[in-house]
DNA sequence: TCTGGGGTCCTAGGACCC
DNA sequence: TCTGGGGTCCTAGGACCC
């Protein structure tokens, strides 16, 4: 038998979740993202389909989605609910042979052994529907990148096949950031270096890339134009590294006492996270956005690696004392870097 | 247009040491 | 007066992903 991994990425998870519950929504373009209000700060989580048809997009600011379709459903964000559909898909997936990895809330790899994936994504498909009314796209790969890059292909409700076989076919004519890893910053350096497709990218020499974007960055991009990656799928997850809180303010905070206040709030949170990781944190940064949308860290090094409220506060606190509070700030956030197990 | 929150990894530059 | 060549550690920023 052979090896395959296969990528599971829910359609428009959050959207159908919503629409599950209210089939009222079934058809209309709906928008989750923030509070629900589309006149505040806060961006697009999940849009629908009939959502996109008017160009709205997840990261886009709900203001710009409010202004491309005003007659669309805008809904906060209900963590809770996702969690649990999320739980619910897993449960189905785990029934299948083979290791799962859960990506996030809506993906998941799969590393099957069969001799006829296509067929076996079809039946998990269809199961996953039938048990929890949620559509899938599957895409299948020799590694995580093709299977990955083939849900894509997939969407909606597919099933794509990406092979090394069919990987230049398919993907040698597609913009570099077609691939997982490529955002638009690198698609835009490559494309000064004449670098437009994947396979000017599979063609280029790793020594230039290494020369122009890095040692580790430009020999790697080079392997994800070949469709070279790892076939690795992890059933546990990798320990954290971090733990973090951010907020960002409806209104600019002016206030050095308010931003203080809000430091110490987010350190106290950030110290319950760290504790549920039963291992101390070593180094403690503090993040701030200027209006309109610079932003800064400083980070302080604990005296003793620490996991108590206090000690990170303390850490906060200092790090925040490194800057100049001379502008307004729109967010402030606290990351507690901890140390690694063993 | 006005840009969330939670993460990971990479790079560049300076400090420091031998 | 004109100052090598590593290696390693630390910090800040950036790119990307879900």
């Amino acid at each position: 038998v052979a090896r395959f991994v296969l990528h599971v990425d829910l359609d428009e998870f959050i959207a159908a979740v919503e629409a599950l519950r209210r089939p009222e929504l079934r058809g209309r373009p709906v928008v989750v993202g923030g509070s629900g209000d589309p006149t505040k700060r806060g961006v697009v989580a999940t849009a629908s389909y009939e959502a996109r048809r008017f160009g709205i997009r997840s990261g886009m600011p709900l203001r710009t989605a409010f202004r491309r379709c005003p007659d669309a459903v805008f809904l906060p964000v209900d963590a809770p609910a996702y969690h649990e559909a999320s739980r619910r898909v897993r449960e189905v997936l785990a029934e299948v042979p083979g290791t799962l990895e859960p990506l996030g809330w809506d993906e998941a790899f799969l590393a099957v052994e069969t001799e006829d994936p296509e067929a076996l994504a079809r039946e998990v498909q269809a199961r996953v529907l039938e048990r929890t009314g949620l559509w899938c796209s599957i895409g299948i790969g020799r590694n995580t990148l093709q299977a990955k890059v083939a849900s894509g292909l997939a969407k909606p409700r597919g099933v794509f096949l990406l092979t090394d076989e069919r990987w230049t076919e398919v993907m040698g004519g597609l913009p570099p950031d077609a691939l997982w890893g490529v955002g638009p910053k690198t698609a835009r350096r490559l494309a000064a270096l004449g670098i437009r497709t994947v396979a000017d990218l599979a063609a280029a020499d790793p020594a230039v890339l290494a020369a122009e974007l890095g040692p580790a960055l430009g020999p790697w991009l080079v392997r994800l134009a070949r469709g070279e990656g790892s076939a690795e799928v992890h059933p546990e997850p990798a320990p954290a590294r971090s733990r973090s809180r951010e907020r960002t303010f409806q209104e600019d905070l002016a206030d050095p006492d308010a931003v203080r206040a809000e430091v110490r709030r987010l350190a106290a949170e950030a110290a319950r996270d760290v504790a549920e990781e039963a291992r101390p944190a070593t180094r403690v940064t503090v993040k701030l956005r200027f209006a309109p949308f610079r932003t800064r860290t400083r980070t302080v090094p604990l005296p003793v690696p620490a996991a108590g409220r206090e000690a990170l506060e303390a850490a906060a606190l200092a790090a925040l004392d490194r800057f100049e509070l001379d502008r307004p700030v729109r967010l402030v956030g606290v990351r507690a870097e901890l140390r690694p197990p063993g």
